[in-house]
DNA sequence: GTCTATAAGTAGATAGAC
DNA sequence: GTCTATCTACTTATAGAC
């Protein structure tokens, strides 16, 4: 995807090693965690597998940096494209700008966060152990939406607001699994999924 | 789970059999496709590995047949508990009914269903191929649902429908990733999922 | 029907040349 | 920095005894 060919968080950026990242994130994003192959990711970086263990120490570093990197990213462009928004935002305005900015990640901008949405769920406890912190950041943000929504008078009382966020958070994480820009539009997508949520929560 | 120590499908009825779908079915939901291995399933079905081969043919056809298990599984359920309501019920109180049986299952009674939702995805194109049709009939229930509801004027005319029904399917295959019985009941988890739907959709 | 022993293939990782 | 060659471990699958 367009937007992983920039930076990938490393402090001493090499052609090489982005290269590597991209094509860990591509592969993992397709066929998850257990098959993924080095050889797989070597070939479409176009090295040899022994090049691999010139950046990253393991199969594991490797993959457990682009989770990393997934998860920073989409916690940020989700973070950025809330904090664009007018000072005074409505509460549902804002979850409207969080969905979208969720599934364009997702969906179009990054194999790093799709590596993550499909993946998580199957990595080793401690691989999954170094990404809780950044995980429970995002979870964090969407809490803090629904709450601002709650105090508002905007969201049903019969709502148990855990429950709820999980559930969006599923549609949207979901959505790698079945849309494909060949058969409809992201932004039909988009407005669908916000129009569900709006009208679904309040 | 409980319901999963039934019937699996086979024409001939073996102990062993079923204890080793079982087993595939459990290993599966939990570990996923590609991390799923024969000395596990084995081990939990308390035999040896070659043992296996007495029933299956091999690792792929025995995955096959969890899958098609659970689908099948799925599919029913939700279906019996359609046909169980009043004729004439409001397709509004239909939906309800196929949230409720869809996360009873993936929830609550069979390893199958989990095994499908979390790893159709990444099945190989051979696997996946014998598992369209029955999934095709399973998608066509839900799309039945929605467009009985549409019919019916309930369902704003702004949503994109098959948008609409992957999204909600999404929210419902994803609650494996996060809920557990320790922290939430399933109740509350069924509850919120009818409402959030019920005033996503309408 | 289920086992022990083992063959055949594949994947991650390392050694050492260039 | 990246390669070729190779080691070791693991996994599916088969052979053949019981």
């Amino acid at each position: 995807m367009a937007a992983d060919r920039r930076r990938n968080g490393s402090d001493t950026p090499s052609a090489t090693r982005d290269r590597i990242l991209d094509a860990a994130a591509r592969i993992l994003s397709e066929k998850g965690y257990s098959a993924t192959r080095l050889a797989d990711i070597a070939q479409l970086a176009e090295v040899r597998a022994p090049a691999l263990y010139y950046y990253f120490s393991s199969r594991e570093e490797l993959i457990a940096e682009v989770m990393a990197v997934g998860q920073r990213r989409l916690r940020e462009h989700v973070e950025s494209a809330l904090a664009a928004l007018p000072p005074g935002t409505a509460p549902m305005d804002r979850i409207d700008t969080a969905v979208q900015a969720h599934l364009q990640v997702e969906l179009q901008l990054s194999d790093f966060a799709t590596a993550v949405t499909r993946n998580l769920g199957q990595l080793p406890d401690d691989v999954r152990e170094r990404l809780r912190s950044e995980g429970s950041e995002y979870i964090g943000l969407w809490r803090r939406l629904l709450e601002q929504a709650r105090a508002a008078g905007l969201i049903r009382p019969d709502l148990d607001l855990r429950a709820a966020r999980m559930l969006v958070m599923g549609a949207l994480n979901w959505t790698p699994e079945w849309w494909n820009p060949r058969q409809g539009s992201l932004t039909d997508v988009i407005d669908t999924a916000k129009s569900l949520v709006r009208h679904g929560l309040g």
